[in-house]
DNA sequence: GTTACTGCAAACGATTTGCAAGTGG
DNA sequence: CCACTTGCAAATCGTTTGCAGTAAC
């Protein structure tokens, strides 16, 4: 099953390069596959550590940012910027999910919601030809609620300020 | 009409610095008004020039991330990051609005769609309080799309590769 | 008067860039 | 064999932090 989408993946990167009269270097082919083999959300620190530990083949940051640039701009990888850190992930026949962002915690979780993928492709555009979204929906997630219901009961003279440490 | 938010906002954020015991200083009011002030998107710069020029209150760096940091969390503010640079948005009112982003020369577009954001509000969660959302739908914009077409016309062996210039 | 807030400058971390060496076509 | 890619290290950019002075309460 995963491997069908590398295959497929691989072929899209192939005729790119070809087309476009790039190299088929070994790295961006490594590269392509360690990021489908990730699971979910990583961070190019976690794909560089797979490439060395699993793939024995190291590769330089710069070339992790250029490929990974490649990638994207083929829309075989989406790039997100949660909070502080950058986290990217294979999106390949995945382009429409969505996120659920937690704005006390900032726990990240996915879901999907057909009904809302729906409506997204009957969005009406003027001649923008969509092929892809990322939702993101913040709120507050159970757990932080509980939280702060036990924490506004103590009463509220407490100083709960910017760091939660 | 926009003085009315303004004044709103105004309210929320003192109601806030009060119940948690912090100080209501003319920075924070003074960043708050000119967020309201600013169309549609802008950066840490335009805001801070705007503090400078237009309120001749200049603003030092430091105080600018801390205050978006504290008008985000009251969610008075939205922060998105694009491709590289980090752009904010007033966002009372209106938690909820889809941006178009062309993949290919990166511009912007806002887009209003009922049916998305009532999708998006009657989207099931596992008991997570959702309060608001963004969403990007990515895609190829008109002008795009005939550039394209122009120079595929032309023949694929044109080096179009990743400098735009 | 106390303590949080601000401004400054230094520190930091993520990403980009310049250049020499390597390798695909 | 040419020039696109890579790797390295230095440069750059946005953001955070530490500290001393200032002002809110």
């Amino acid at each position: 099953m995963r491997e069908n989408i590398k295959a497929t993946v691989k072929n899209i990167l192939t005729a790119y390069l070809e087309l476009n009269k790039h190299r088929k270097t070994p790295e961006r082919f490594t590269i392509l596959d360690a990021v489908y083999s990730m699971d979910g959300h990583f961070s190019l620190e976690e794909l560089g550590d797979k490439l060395t530990n699993e793939y024995n083949f190291p590769v330089s940051r710069a070339t992790l940012y250029n490929t990974l640039r490649l990638l994207i701009k083929l829309r075989l990888v989406v790039c997100h910027r949660f909070q502080s850190t950058t986290k990217y992930e294979a999106c390949f026949d995945n382009n429409s999910h969505c996120h659920q962002i937690c704005t006390m915690c900032g726990k990240v979780t996915e879901v999907k919601s057909q009904g809302v993928i729906d409506a997204i492709n009957k969005m009406p555009t003027r001649r923008f030809h969509k092929d892809g979204f990322t939702l993101y929906v913040y709120g507050i997630c159970s757990s932080c609620q509980t939280k702060m219901r036990r924490h506004t009961a103590k009463g509220n003279e407490t100083k709960k300020v910017q760091k939660s440490k």
